[in-house]
DNA sequence: CGCTATCATGACAGCGCTACCATTTTCTTT
DNA sequence: AAAGAAAATGGTAGCGCTGTCATGATAGCG
């Protein structure tokens, strides 16, 4: 009566894949043994081992850590989210991560928001799905359902990039206080006539809170902080573009402070084009200390960054923290250095 | 007799996730239709569709997509393996493929072998156990363990960068050829003494092979093709010092081939410095065409690489090529442009 | 109006692996 | 040498989802 019928294999996918149970049978043990001799090598005895990874070599055994991290509820993934490819800072702090993490057996998953908070929280929910071990992002700000997502999410959370109470872990540096540090530079060289060159500042927030510290200086000052915003993000074409917006609109400028050193270095590069002494006709100064502005002449006067250095930092965080250990420090400022150049 | 003891309800891990069966209970249908509403919305009522759509707002669900990924033994990765983060052109690439394939719903899994094949095989290995969708890798070149393993495996493999006959899909250029054409336009020029400067070319064997093109024309011509290699990888501080060694070992040099652009700017820039006249003392040419190249003074010659482009290009083929169509051409050559400037 | 195509839905089983517990074997200890 | 502790191993039962097939509901057709 029960329906016991021998049910002519029905097995869905040819799947010729070589199975962990496999690797145990030709290993003579059984697969969970098989499975701690590759996992916990130090839970079964040197035979068991020894055999299974004859085994595993013998038969081209590929563990499937799809299988594992659904049964283990761990993956070995990390998630990193940042806003832009194109600017290389961002990948700096990648190749920072990246380094460190693949050191210790972590894969990064890569998602790009193109500065889009919404695109953010897509990226995070599908992220969210597989498990990761831990979540990288770009910043501090979120929207309302990612900050949802994240807050009830219970594994560790880094913010990188800029200093502040976040969710979880930070490593960062202060923006504003960077903007201050380099308007007060561009003062105590005698500078007043200062313009802030950034391009999409709603978006590169960063940027933007960089500006607010240069404004909250001059105006300190009695000094007007104009502005001027570009379309196109930071390249060495913007920043000739903004050199010449700025030298239109606003005429008796001395000094220039870029977002960024891509503008910089490209106003500097198109000065000398023209004809135009840096810096007595024009003083120019950056922001994050690219190797570039150190070969061009005058050098550029810039703040450097540790961006590697905040991708190590971050990683080296995560890894103690993945590894159970407290982590006392939740936020750690990587700190800047005004770099003075000839520029200014 | 037989041990069907109640069992005390044995659940392992509190998951306190929600799954997708509680999605279709509140929505009031069964798990596969959930499922299915999900992934296939055309296979399902429009009433259905609601109800579980509206079940997931409510719920928070997010899709556990290991479990589908084991389930359906697919998943939505896409492994990509570079040699290097720091070399801006990769990270072009992957910027290509990047806004490609997240656009299609893929994720890409981020792989740096640094120029180490025995790395590749690694993460090659690694991928492989996340059923990853397909794989780029850049590069023809695998160890003996790698190619054994790729050849085996049934999913798209795109090798990037440069072209020949490779695993199964291919986008890229033809570097000997590239070589060729610059040291063409440098005999065009008038120049006699030429040397060529690139870093670890065992390793960057793309800029070796560039180099054998260069050489061949060279003693095509009866000139000799010496042959200057740098310990570090592009960037401005090697170009400075490949010039500084160039002039010390041939001084009679006309002109440099350096095997990349971050290498010529710092050459250019550095001989600015040391007031040497570019290109009356010593002439300069690159590769890449980065955007550095077009905004020093002289502007440099190089060899404009689409490299964004091929990013895209290898993903378009590979969603082709997961989209279950036949793809055609299998090589697919983005070429090259040469890019006079001031420099030579 | 009966019969076949099409659509919508569900039951079942299983993807390959590991957590949990139980059991066996080996090593200590007095 | 017996008792207890520790180490090594295995059985069982899922992790959460989707492929396969079967069924019921709806439409199409002469």
């Amino acid at each position: 009566m029960s329906k016991d019928s021998p049910n002519a294999a029905r097995q869905r996918r040819s799947s010729d894949q070589v199975t962990l149970s496999q690797v145990a049978q030709m290993a003579g043990v059984s697969p969970i043994t098989a499975s701690r001799a590759l996992n916990h090598p130090d839970k079964v005895s040197d035979s068991a081992r020894l055999s299974v990874l004859q085994a595993v070599e013998t038969l081209g055994y590929v563990p499937n850590l799809v299988a594992g991290s659904l049964a283990s509820a761990r993956s070995r993934l990390i998630a990193v989210i940042v806003p832009s490819l194109i600017n290389s800072v961002f990948v700096e702090v990648i190749k920072g991560l990246q380094e460190t993490l693949e050191a210790e057996g972590y894969q990064i998953l890569l998602g790009n928001t193109d500065y889009d908070l919404d695109r953010e929280y897509q990226l995070v929910r599908t992220f969210l799905g597989w498990s990761c071990s831990a979540l990288v992002t770009a910043g501090l700000r979120h929207n309302k359902a990612c900050h949802t997502l994240l807050a009830n999410w219970d594994h560790p959370i880094m913010e990188v990039m800029e200093l502040g109470k976040g969710m979880d872990l930070n490593v960062g540096l202060d923006h504003v206080a960077a903007g201050r540090c380099m308007v007060n530079h561009l003062i105590d060289q005698g500078y007043r006539h200062i313009v802030y060159v950034g391009a999409r500042l709603a978006h590169d927030y960063r940027a933007g809170m960089r500006y607010e510290g240069h404004k909250e200086v001059l105006q300190a000052n009695g000094i007007e902080a104009p502005l001027v915003e570009l379309d196109t993000l930071g390249s060495l074409q913007a920043g000739a573009e903004g050199l010449a917006q700025v030298l239109a609109s606003y005429p008796h400028t001395q000094a220039i402070h870029f977002a960024n050193d891509d503008l910089a270095a490209g106003a500097l590069l198109a000065a000398q084009r023209q004809g135009l002494k840096v810096p007595e006709d024009i003083a120019i100064a950056g922001f994050n200390g690219l190797p570039l502005g150190q070969h061009v002449t005058p050098q550029l006067t810039t703040i450097l960054s540790p961006r590697e250095e905040m991708g190590r930092l971050a990683a080296k965080e995560l890894i103690r923290r993945l590894g159970g250990k407290n982590v006392y420090r939740r936020q750690h400022d990587v700190g800047f250095t005004l770099q003075t150049g000839g520029s200014t």
